[in-house]
DNA sequence: ATATATTGTGCGACTAGGAGT
DNA sequence: CACTCCTAGTCGCACAATATA
């Protein structure tokens, strides 16, 4: 049998203790209140009874389950960005650190996947979410602050007003140290491979690229296109057939970096000497010897701490940290590999 | 104000009803025994209101909270391989049909982090727990059993007698079907990247190459290393460099493969074509161009589906799978690529 | 006696107000 | 009147025994 089927209580313990039940409940919740002899008293008494107070019995009469739920969504095919390793992992650990645990569920995207947001909450088995792999015109965070539930959101509302709270990373100030470090290397045609306009995250990076040719100086190239591998590769292919190439492909993401790489190997140009290949998320693969891609760098940790405490501020259960309340937008950091290594000639 | 601030709850729609709060609680756990008439109303009551059963007042009075806990590691520097997102996808979803959910904890490895286990029983906060990450002489399986506690864990206890439930991938066969495959190609000196001995998981993929070379009438040639790119690149290096090298080499896992199609290439060689690289986890990278690896693919979706309905299973609340109740071992599938794509000369 | 619906009770904790010194 | 502690009531549900047709 084991040790901790003990099922201890508020009331055994308090017997053990020689006191009552509201005793060991303010030495848990209000120790000021007891008299310091007492509260030692009862303490032992826990100690002994490997008291602990019951989740279930507390949620009820607090009204609070101190548990956040966040949706899992399937790694989509082909996925090469682990990131949810890494986030749920932050989430999971920040939430300890006040008592609060993380509820996974899964849902449908979009609208269609709002009833089982509502079935927790009319369980009340959740006092907030964390949302992620927000897209443009989520309903999720729109509908979320109609019911007055708390969330917290990785990734902006690209479309209209901010509803809610969210962290997100800077895409564009990550895209701009991509094109300054080139152009730094001596790079004077950059081009950049994007996705379809209209992604929000694609748009921002974009934007990046744009503000980063403008500052430098740079005639911008643009290409964009559905940002798998192979869409890479070809995108790239047709640029570096171009009689007057690009000597530097800044992309979106790693994804489209993989084909460009590809394309740049294919018409025996090494990367990094003849042309160089940035990268965006950088991903596992990256650091792979053979391939080497500089790529922007996430701050995955930081984005779960951040949406953590932001989301216990709005709980009440921290002190909400300083700075604007409602969002926080961190600075990605460039990992400068092989792909990007020596200058140019020319 | 949100529409589900309701509260609705058993007497409210009792009340609504007609009925009595212990019919309405009928209709929900014992149907059978409301008559149809009365039933009909009553959910159409809970319909009108939205009436959810509160998690926290159903798990209080049934000592159940119909959650499994499952403890994130925080991934490994230079992890190129995200079982997580797909196994904890895999776990929620199949938690869900039977209304449970996965509660997120962490720990610390090996008997430190038994602690937060305990913790969560002793609060009552979870029904059981799935395990994964799972080492040689691993202390939870052997504590959860002492304990009472119903678990799963992903991967077998390789040391001393099994404890517990467990799921885990066949690794020998899946190295057997991987040398089977070079061998029809026609590879006669196929030599296997293996792990230090003593990690379990290494030696069976380890004995699944013995035992095909012996059936196959090879002469097996075993190098070990750490497991790392590096060290997968240093050791394929060095078989290559032998005046007699071999023509195929099957790896332990991605990452040493990647490592060996490194040193294929440095050397002049043409991966698929003059040496056969066989990698085990078809991780991300293994598919990009220019890659293109042969892997032994893991059944990781399967194995979060059986891993749930094995344990519900011992929760006592969906009828055990036909088969061993307590363990359940899954195969283990070739991905065959471009870098074991011809046959060798000779 | 069978089918159906109803009361009482307690799961284990917190909140409010009262009693003792 | 502080300070400390306790009694009584409540959260929402399900189990058991009981009442009504």
């Amino acid at each position: 049998m084991g040790t901790l089927e003990s099922g201890a209580t508020l009331e055994s313990v308090a017997a053990a203790a020689g006191v009552s039940r509201q005793t060991v409940s303010n030495v848990l919740n209000a120790p000021e209140r007891v008299a310091p002899q007492t509260r030692q008293r009862v303490q032992e008494a826990i100690e002994s009874l490997r008291y602990r107070p019951n989740r279930s019995a507390r949620s009820l009469r607090t009204r609070t389950s101190r548990l956040l739920g966040y949706c899992v969504q399937p790694a989509p095919e082909g996925a090469i960005n682990p990131v949810l390793d890494r986030f749920v992992h932050a989430l999971t650990e920040s939430a300890a650190d006040h008592g609060f645990h993380v509820l996974l569920f899964t849902a449908p995207p979009g609208a269609a996947g709002l009833d089982r947001y509502a079935e927790l909450l009319a369980q009340r088995a959740v006092d907030g979410f964390v949302l992620s792999d927000t897209v443009v015109a989520d309903p999720r965070p729109v509908w979320l602050t109609e019911q007055g539930v708390p969330f917290v959101a990785f990734g902006r509302s690209w479309s209209g007003p901010d509803h809610g709270r969210w962290v997100d990373v800077d895409g564009a100030a990550g895209i701009v140290e991509a094109v300054e470090h080139v152009h730094a290397l001596g790079h004077r045609r950059v081009a950049f491979i994007g996705w379809p306009e209209g992604s929000g995250v694609g748009d921002d990076r974009l934007a990046g690229y744009l503000a980063a040719c403008s500052r430098l100086g740079l005639t911008p190239l643009v290409e964009r296109d559905e940002g798998g591998v192979e869409q890479g590769r070809a995108i790239a292919g047709a640029l570096l057939d171009d009689p007057e190439p690009p000597t530097a492909l800044v992309c979106v993401s790693d994804l489209s970096a993989y084909g460009a790489l590809r394309a740049v190997a294919e018409r025996g140009l090494r990367p990094g000497a003849d042309v160089a290949v940035v990268g965006f998320d950088d991903t596992p693969a990256a650091r792979l010897p053979g391939v080497e891609l500089t790529s922007v760098s996430q701050p995955i940790e930081e984005v779960g701490r951040d949406a953590v405490h932001m989301l216990l501020g709005a709980l009440g259960v921290v002190e909400p940290p300083p700075g604007p309340a409602d969002h926080r937008l961190l600075r990605p950091t460039l990992v400068v590999r092989a792909s990007t290594a020596i200058s140019p000639e020319g």
